[in-house]
DNA sequence: ATGAAAGCGCTAACAG
DNA sequence: CTGTTAGCGCTTTCAT
C-alpha cells in the first residue's frame, strides 16, 4: 500500500526518527543523510499522513468553515477566498452548510472541532450563547458578526448603509423602505440600525417592509410592500432580494429607477449584469475571505496575549442604473 | 483539556476497550455498563477523536471534493447536494477549488488522498493520463466526465442537446450557433459532439463560434461572433454565457427571441430571473451531488466486484421567453 | 548526528 | 461480557 516513514527508514537505511527530522528541520541531520533519505522518499513516492502526525503535534494543518448558505452567490466568493490563502499556507479545509440552520450549527463546529486547528464562521446564525459555548471546542474566527471578545472579521455595514443614504438623499429621495433578510443575521440587525441613524440623520423617512429570506423569492416577496409604502427608493438587504424587486417592480410595470430606485447589498456577480444594473454596496468578499484565514493564524500562532483580534473591511457603493432622481412628489 | 477515551473509562470505571465498545456496537456490552459508560462520555463531554481511530480502522469519516470553480453558480448546487448526503452518513468533506486549473487539480488530489476515504471529483479538468495516475490515491468518482472505468456519475449531455435542436427546429430554426466553453472540458465536447448529430440529422446547419471562458464575459465576447454567423439560434455552453450573449445581444440593439434565440445549459438559479427568462437545459445538479456520495460508498463497500459503476441523470429543457420563432430568412 | 523508546487516542485481537 | 496487549504512523524526548 502507500509508504510509511518506515519504509522510508528501511529504503535509506536510517531509522525512522531520522527521515522525520531529514523531511522536517533541516538542520539537525546531516546533509548526506538528508539527501539519501529525500531521495527514497521520493522514489516511494512517500507522503506523510497528517492524521498521524497531527496525533502527536496536536497540530492537524487542517480548517474548518461553515456557511449559511452555499447557494446564495455571498458565500462562494469568500470561500474562494478562504481555500486560496489556506491552500498558500499548505492547509486543507473543511466545508460545511448549514442550510440557514442556525440549531444545526452547534452540532456542525463539534463535529469538525476535533479535527481542525480552528473554524472560520460565516454569518453564523446561531445565538451568541451557542457561539460562546462552542468557542471553547476550538479557535473561531467570525466572519460578518461580531460577538463578546472572539475574534471577528467584518465589513464595514454603517458607512455602507450611510454611502447609499447620501447617494439616495443626494438624488432627492425622502421616503425610503427597507426589506430585511434573516431576523438572525447580525448583518441585517447593524444594516437596519444604520440605516435608521442615517435617515434619520438626513431627515428621511424609512419604513420597514419586515423579514424576509434572502433570496430572489423574498425580493419578489416583499415588493409589493415596497409599492404600496409609497417609497421613492428600496434598499435591500442583500442583492439577490433587490434582484427580486426588480424584477417584481417589472412586472408591475414600475419603472426602475424612474419610478422607483432600487439598492441591494453585496456586489453578487449577477447585480452588474441586471437590467438595469443594479447599484450596490460592494463588499469585499474574497478578500474578507483570505483576510479571515490570516485572522486565524495570528490568533492561533500568538496565542492570547493581545488585545482581541479584529478587523473591519471597508465598503464601497457602486453607483449603476438601478438609482436615479426621485420622481416629483404627488401633490 | 478535551475528554479522552481514558477518561471517560475512568469515569466510569472500566476499560477503555468496554468504553470503545460501549459507544460503538452495542449488543456486545452489558446494557447496565453500557448505560453507565454513556453517562460518565455525556458528563465529559467526551467526543471520539476520528484521526485517532481513522489510523487504525484505516477510515477516516471524511470525503473530498475537487471543483473547478466555486464562483460558477453550477457547482454550488453540486456541492450543496454532496455536502446533505455526506451529514446524512455522519461524513465530514475537504474542499479544494481548482481555480480552474487543470495542472493544480492532481495536487490537491494527493493533498487530500490520505485524509479521506474517498473523493468526488466534479468536472475535473486534468488530462486522462493525470486522472487516471491519481485514482491509484484514493477511491474516486467522477461527476461530469467518464474516463477509462473510473465511476461516473454523468448527466445526459447528448439527450439536452437533442431536445434543444428539436425545439429550434419546431420553431423553424434553419442554422444555428454553438458557443463553446473550456475546452479542456469533457462535457463541452460531449455537448458539441451531441449538436453535430442532433442538427446533421435535422437538416440543420451548425456553426461553431469557438471555445470561450465558461462565464458571463465570454458569453458577452462570443454574442459578436454569432451576429456576423447569421443565425437565428444559439445554444451556449452553459447559462452564465448565454446570459451574456443575452446582455450583449441587448446592448446591440438585437431582439431576443424576436430576432435570435437564445438556449443555455445548467438552469442556474439566475437564468430563471433573467429578461427574457433564458430557455435552457436543466441538470439536476443537486441530485448529482447527492447520488455521487451514494456511488462513492457503494464503491467503497462493496469493492471491486461488479461491473464498473456508472450512472447518468436525465437532463430536461426548460422552454422559456428567450426561445421563438425564427424570423423569416432574408430574401 | 543518529537511534531507541515512548506515546498521541483509538480499536482489534486475544484471553479470560 | 470485559480487561490486557498491541499497534495504526508519526514525532519527540532521551541517550549515545
Amino acid at each position: 500500500m502507500a509508504a510509511t516513514i518506515r519504509d522510508v527508514a528501511r529504503a535509506a537505511g536510517v531509522s525512522p526518527s531520522t527521515v522525520s527530522r531529514a523531511l522536517a528541520s533541516s538542520e539537525l541531520v546531516n546533509p548526506a543523510t538528508r539527501e539519501r533519505v529525500q531521495q527514497a522518499a521520493d522514489r516511494l513516492g512517500y507522503r506523510p499522513n497528517r492524521a498521524a502526525r497531527g496525533l502527536i503535534t496536536g497540530r492537524t494543518g487542517n480548517l474548518g468553515l461553515i456557511v449559511p448558505d452555499l447557494a446564495n452567490p455571498f458565500f462562494p466568493s469568500i470561500v474562494k477566498g478562504i481555500q486560496a490563502r489556506a491552500r498558500q499556507l499548505d492547509y486543507a479545509v473543511f466545508l460545511a452548510d448549514s442550510d440557514e440552520d442556525a440549531a444545526a450549527e452547534p452540532g456542525l463546529v463539534r463535529a469538525l472541532a476535533k479535527q481542525v486547528d480552528g473554524m472560520v464562521l460565516c454569518s453564523p446564525r446561531m445565538t451568541e450563547a451557542d457561539l460562546l459555548a462552542v468557542s471553547a471546542e476550538t479557535t473561531l474566527v467570525l466572519v460578518n458578526r461580531r460577538v463578546g471578545a472572539l475574534p471577528a472579521l467584518t465589513l464595514d455595514n454603517a458607512g455602507g448603509m450611510r454611502q447609499a443614504i447620501a447617494h439616495l438623499q443626494a438624488l432627492q429621495h425622502v421616503r425610503v423602505a427597507w426589506v430585511g433578510g434573516p431576523r438572525d443575521s447580525w448583518s441585517n440587525r447593524e444594516r437596519r440600525r444604520a440605516l435608521r441613524t442615517a435617515t434619520a440623520a438626513a431627515g428621511m423617512e424609512l419604513i420597514d417592509t419586515g423579514n424576509f429570506a434572502p433570496q430572489y423569492e423574498g425580493g419578489v416577496a416583499a415588493a409589493d410592500l415596497v409599492v404600496a409604502a409609497g417609497v421613492t427608493a428600496v434598499i435591500a438587504y442583500n442583492d439577490l432580494m433587490a434582484l427580486g424587486v426588480l424584477s417584481r417592480l417589472r412586472a408591475r410595470g414600475i419603472a426602475v429607477p424612474d419610478q422607483i430606485s432600487v439598492v441591494g447589498t453585496d456586489d453578487i456577480p449577477l447585480s452588474g449584469m441586471a437590467n438595469p444594473a443594479l447599484t450596490t454596496v460592494a463588499l469585499p468578499k474574497e478578500a474578507a475571505g483570505r483576510q479571515s484565514v490570516d485572522l486565524l493564524m495570528s490568533v492561533l500562532h500568538e496565542g492570547d496575549d493581545t488585545a482581541p483580534a479584529r478587523r473591519e473591511l471597508p465598503t464601497q457603493l457602486l453607483v449603476r442604473d438601478s438609482t436615479g432622481v426621485a420622481p416629483p412628489a404627488h401633490p
